[in-house]
DNA sequence: TTTTTAAATGCAACTATATTGCATTTATAT
DNA sequence: ATATAAATGCAATATAGTTGCATTTAAAAA
């Protein structure tokens, strides 16, 4: 746990959400990781003490209330990040392209990167855009 | 079956693949369809006379031969669609973006709607590219 | 046409991700 | 200190997808 602990439980009262262990704890891990965070490892970090079931409802809390993003990787499986603010329970702005490294698996949330706008059919009414670039990371590409 | 399946059985055979029921049958299906078909409703419509994994083979072989390609829901459930016609074995070009109805759960190929250029930080090797919007389709905005 | 054989299918079992209902516990307001 | 709505734990269930192995079959060879 580090000292952003004050500064999350914050975060949860400021959303109508109870100060609790396991919403602390999932903070904590998002916090300190630098690519979105599958479901199946937040799963094995947080270890027994805390059911899969209630760590599927506290993401979907802080989902719902903007505070963190779900993104889905090449595989389907839910990766999550912490949201870079301007999010609330009503609307996200999550809309920067995501990397998915087809070495390591990790997710990252390309902040600074746009997705960029194009022309839909007539009668389509876009409400939400996801872009997932795969290909090797830098992390990755550096090892060779 | 329609009248295509001579045309089925050739694109088999130039694939390498045998001609068979549950291949010519996943073909049609997906031939007579305006949108990306999910596996769950090719499972539901070719009923019980083929197995489970037979499908989920079949469409692994057509995906890796490039005969179709798979796309990600906003719920990570596979969806495929007939590829264009320049995909091969060794390599896809499905690189237009995909539309997910959140009314009827439909996914289109905008196949002419590509997906546009950006930058990704320095190190990053971009091997493919995946951009789904999501909202309502033109026939269901029609509805109301 | 018959035989051969690699490819394809079917079946059973299993893994992983996610959800639902209900009883119990707990954070917070009173 | 207590009341209560919210949160959690547990059991069961649902859904998507995979693996190993025995059997069948399309298509090539004889």
């Amino acid at each position: 746990m580090t000292d952003n602990s004050n500064h999350f439980e914050k975060l949860l009262i400021k959303n109508g959400l109870k100060r609790t262990g396991p919403r602390l704890q999932v903070l904590d891990i998002l916090s300190n990781r630098d690519s979105a965070t599958s479901q199946p490892y937040l799963e094995q970090v947080m270890g027994t003490e805390v059911d899969r079931v209630t760590l599927y409802r506290v993401l979907k809390a802080f989902e719902e209330k903007g505070i963190i993003h779900k993104v889905l990787d090449n595989h389907g499986t839910a990766n999550y990040a912490i949201c870079s603010g301007n999010c609330n329970a009503n609307e996200h702005h999550d809309e920067h392209v995501h990397f998915n490294c087809n070495n390591c698996k990790k997710v990252y949330c390309l902040a600074n990167v746009q997705i960029p706008a194009f022309k839909v059919p007539a009668g389509f009414k876009v409400e939400n855009l996801n872009l997932i670039a795969s290909g090797i990371c830098a992390a990755c590409a550096d090892k060779d």
